[in-house]
DNA sequence: ATTATAATATAGCCATAGCTATACTTTTTA
DNA sequence: TAAAAAGTATAGCTATGGCTATATTATAAT
């Protein structure tokens, strides 16, 4: 049985690069996700609520947009608020429904809605998709 | 009952600092965890044994060793094997115990090791004390 | 013992994501 | 409408974690 230990360390290990690959994506995915939640409630997003939001300096939030227009999540003209590309509404929808899931995943776990939403936050873009229908099953048996 | 949404908003956007915090020490932790496993598997733990599992060059392996000194993780002499201090020990074995933890909560769930094993190594660092606690629950339940 | 190979170290590059300080617009208010 | 306040942009700094290329040292092989 030694050979099962050895083929899950090398699945272990190979598991690393995609971790590295989540989080390159984690950051545009809260922006997307807060920007279209903004247009949602405010009717537009703004530099200085993503700001008070992710709880970082207007500069960062700025710079960052600026990657995300290169990168073309997102359009804006300089002194205006922010739009969704259709690139950008695809992936702030996907990872809107992902937060959903393992929000109430959490929840149906026992977890109070404090610890359930800032566990979500940090898991959520470290599910595969397996997990997440497995978590989904969990939901609707609870 | 709208000031339990702003509520929930409020706690919901505290969290992303949370994430990012635990950003900055999952490097470390996932370090320290291969150089504990490497000590009980092989004896000793080299720089190109931590590059190869993580999948990275040698060379950063190598700067980030240096990092993990600098901040008294680890101790090593040029070109000789690393060795964890207490302070890396520590860190490592409460790591492993919540890999294990996370990992077993994942097969239980009904995921394949391959799948456990990925995604748990993505979640790990993201899970509260609570979190864990709720799923050693549900682990001893199955 | 010398040479070849493997391991380690270093230098120098890139991108990201933080920060502060400062400049510049836009909006609000008096 | 002019001044104050708020919001945005930019410059320049830090740390991290990637990379390649190139020493340098240690180990293995001949």
């Amino acid at each position: 049985m030694l050979w099962i230990y050895y083929k899950l360390q090398i699945i272990k290990y190979m598991s690393f690069k995609k971790v590295r690959d989540a989080h390159k994506t984690e950051n545009t995915e809260d922006y997307l996700e807060i920007i279209a939640d903004l247009l949602n409630t405010k009717g537009e997003a703004r530099i200085v609520d993503i700001a008070s939001k992710l709880d970082i300096a207007q500069a960062t939030a700025n710079k960052t947009i600026q990657r995300l227009q290169n990168q073309g999540f997102v359009k804006k003209e300089p002194y205006r608020s922010i739009f969704l590309t259709l690139k950008g509404q695809e992936v702030a929808s996907v990872s809107k429904k992902r937060h959903i899931i393992v929000l109430t995943f959490l929840k149906n776990l026992g977890l109070d809605a404090r610890t359930a939403e800032a566990d979500a936050e940090g898991i959520e873009h470290h599910v595969s998709d397996k997990t997440l229908k497995k978590m989904e099953q969990f939901n609707k048996k609870n």
